[in-house]
DNA sequence: ACTCTAACGCAACACGAGTCGCGTTAGGAG
DNA sequence: CTCCTAACGCGACTCGTGTTGCGTTAGAGT
């Protein structure tokens, strides 16, 4: 009887997680308080201060608990289609200013503590290898050559864009996106992968 | 007689700047308080206050300033060794535990306030327009068809070294940093930027 | 050399994030 | 159904960040 994971303390934390996410696509990570998200999730600030401590750790616990929930990866028939869906979509994500604030904040908060770090390494690894499928599919189609490495195709394909929104300060449209995905099919059809 | 750039206010600021990159190395962009700041530029707290307000704005205002020195473009005579003396550099920039803390912190800032943005934005405009000198040369040298954006070639080749530092959380060696020369080019060369 | 004022130093203050102690509630075990 | 305790609610408190008012200093103009 050490813990109680049943009723009220998931309910809380369903509730503060849902709470989390509402926040950050209101008011952005920067506006985003403790106090702010217990009182939206009906719960006293006591109880998320003991339960999660910081905002950064609330926002790590919630990526954790959205890792649970599947991604529909695409399959449009070849390596070029699914690996610009893939690219669109991460355009597409971006070019939503509410839905915008939530990568944002995932890495805001990974900057400033090794829990959401931890955290946001594995939701992008377990994401990343999801989408690789594609490229996995391609090479059993004859597509691709089989000594490249399908994960970091995925990472290829999405380094520019997210460069883009956390470097350069850029906008990222699905122009950029399907650009993204042919530069790097070209790197992976030279075997450099 | 509206404002008097030269004497103390200059110094001033100069200590200030410079005790920002000092706190920044030492304690990371998490650690960083406008008071520390203050008492290691030897200034009172209020003068920092009132003249820049927040961390993120110092940090921005650091960024700036460090714009105005010069950066040592690569010259090997190839483009493929040029831009893998500017990845390399990268590379060693984040390998260093000190430096990386700086770059860390400017992309922190520009999460936090739009003043960081812009001086971050800035920042990597010059540096990248700059980079894209070995690109030019390149194609004056005939080794890359003219149809390509110099400076696309150059962000090409950072980013996927910039999505491993703030996405996936992978470690950047200078292997990494050659092959996303190596990739970057093989885009560039197949005619797609 | 004299004046004027922008910028700085100083101390006291206001405010909000985060903590603590204690009483209360709910849900699992027997 | 009853007991027991982990988890929550509540209010008071601490403490550090940032602000304000006022006196002082230094440097630019004449």
């Amino acid at each position: 009887m050490t813990s109680r994971p049943g009723g009220r303390s998931a309910r809380v934390r369903e509730a503060v997680l849902e709470a989390v996410h509402a926040e950050l696509t209101e008011h952005g990570y920067a506006g985003m308080t403790v106090e702010n998200v217990a009182e939206r999730a009906g719960v006293h600030k006591t109880t998320v201060y003991r339960r999660w401590g910081t905002v950064d750790v609330l926002i790590a616990d919630a990526l954790d608990h959205s890792r649970e929930t599947g991604w529909p990866v695409p399959d449009t028939g070849t390596v070029e289609g699914d690996l610009i869906a893939i690219a669109t979509e991460v355009a597409d994500t971006f070019a939503d200013p509410e839905r915008r604030l939530v990568p944002i904040a995932i890495v805001a908060a990974a900057l400033q503590s090794t829990r959401a770090l931890d955290a946001k390494g594995r939701f992008y690894a377990a994401r990343h290898a999801e989408a690789a499928q594609v490229v996995t599919r391609a090479v059993a189609r004859g597509e691709l050559p089989p000594q490249n490495d399908p994960v970091e195709l995925v990472r290829l394909t999405c380094a520019p864009l997210y460069h883009r929104i956390f470097i350069t300060g850029e906008p990222v449209d699905r122009a950029t996106a399907a650009l993204a995905a042919l530069a790097a099919l070209a790197a992976a059809r030279a075997g450099l992968l």
